[in-house]
DNA sequence: CTGGTTATAGTATCTAGTACTAAAAAAAGG
DNA sequence: CCTTTTTTTAGTACTAGATACTATAACCAG
């Protein structure tokens, strides 16, 4: 019964290998029960690299992420701003947005998106939100592509009246009234 | 002036290392023009660790990052709930969350921690937010803990009616009204 | 021109592997 | 029960990217 065992064991490793992957070949076999040798051809018939490469993709990875979070001053993509007036903004649902259970995104990114596209169409220096009245329509699932249209409807004094407005493929999902105040 | 030299390189190489922390100390003495000697002196002399201990600590962070975003279902530190009743939630303003040029928080993170807590405390297996209606009372800033409490005011039929007020180490900095709808 | 700093050279050693060969052990088939 | 195949273990040579240490060369200044 080698070839069930083998098997199983190649499904430990896997998993193994994606909860901790800071363990070398030596720590792998023992973990096992095998010598060293398994479990190099393990990883060579799963096609798993080697521990520094597996540490190297992943600093890779990790690089690129940090450069896209810390870049993140704006949630979502700028598709269209006209200053002082209007602007439009597309964002996608990823994994990372929604509840694990019920795959509908949490609500705090759809108001980051809006939240934001309404800071980036104001024709001011620094700015930041006074007031948010918000509601949402029907929830948003993973994968589905989010525009939302921002309007300046009102300016008073340092004061900017702003109505955000998003939509799915095919219907209206949020909707959000902002008064963002500028500094200075 | 090899003394001012010295100080030179190792500048460099200290630039080097922020802009891509990839190289090895064959390729830095390559790109420096010494030896690579040299390069593990000046190395050493700043405290550098080597490639591999670099790119280990980057995929260390990098893991625990993605942990704290992945698990990131709740922004925030829940201090304290009673289900169905109230919350409390802490949290940090990091340097993420801040524009850069102000040092003030964005919106969306105040935004959601509140709205994270308001999902916390409702006795259901699964709500969305339904409306919010929101005052940011004043700027929050880098390095400041802010301290979110939720009190659930009234509940009508699937319909939760919550409070959440934020204080930072002295005043209200933010209050938030919402409704939270439970699905099913 | 001599002394001290800075740079280079070279060797032994380490870790976590690859690549390869050989042998032992286990399981399956007949 | 014996043979064949599969699986596992053992062992050697080699690699990259280092550390640690010693020795020597180059330089520059007083």
């Amino acid at each position: 019964m080698m070839r069930v065992k083998k098997k199983i064991r190649q499904q430990l490793l896997l998993n193994n290998m994606k909860e901790k992957p800071f363990l070398t070949d030596e720590e792998l076999a023992k973990l096992l029960h095998v010598s060293i040798q398994t479990i190099r051809l393990d990883r060579l018939e799963l096609g798993i690299p080697e521990l520094r490469e597996r540490i190297k993709k992943m600093a890779e990875n990790a690089q690129t992420k940090v450069k896209s979070i810390a870049s993140g001053d704006v949630v979502g993509e700028l598709i269209d701003v006209e200053l002082g007036k209007s602007g439009i903004s597309l964002m996608k649902i990823t994994e990372e947005m929604v509840f694990e259970k019920t795959q509908v995104a949490r609500g705090h990114h759809v108001f980051s998106q809006a939240n934001s596209l309404a800071l980036a169409v104001i024709d001011a220096p620094t700015a930041v939100t006074g007031v948010a009245n918000i509601k949402y329509k029907i929830p948003v699932h993973i994968g589905e592509k989010l525009v939302a249209k921002a309007e300046i409807v009102k300016i008073r004094g340092n004061k900017y009246f702003i109505w955000v407005k998003t939509r799915n493929e095919t219907q209206e999902v949020f909707r959000a009234k902002f008064i963002m105040v500028s500094l200075e």
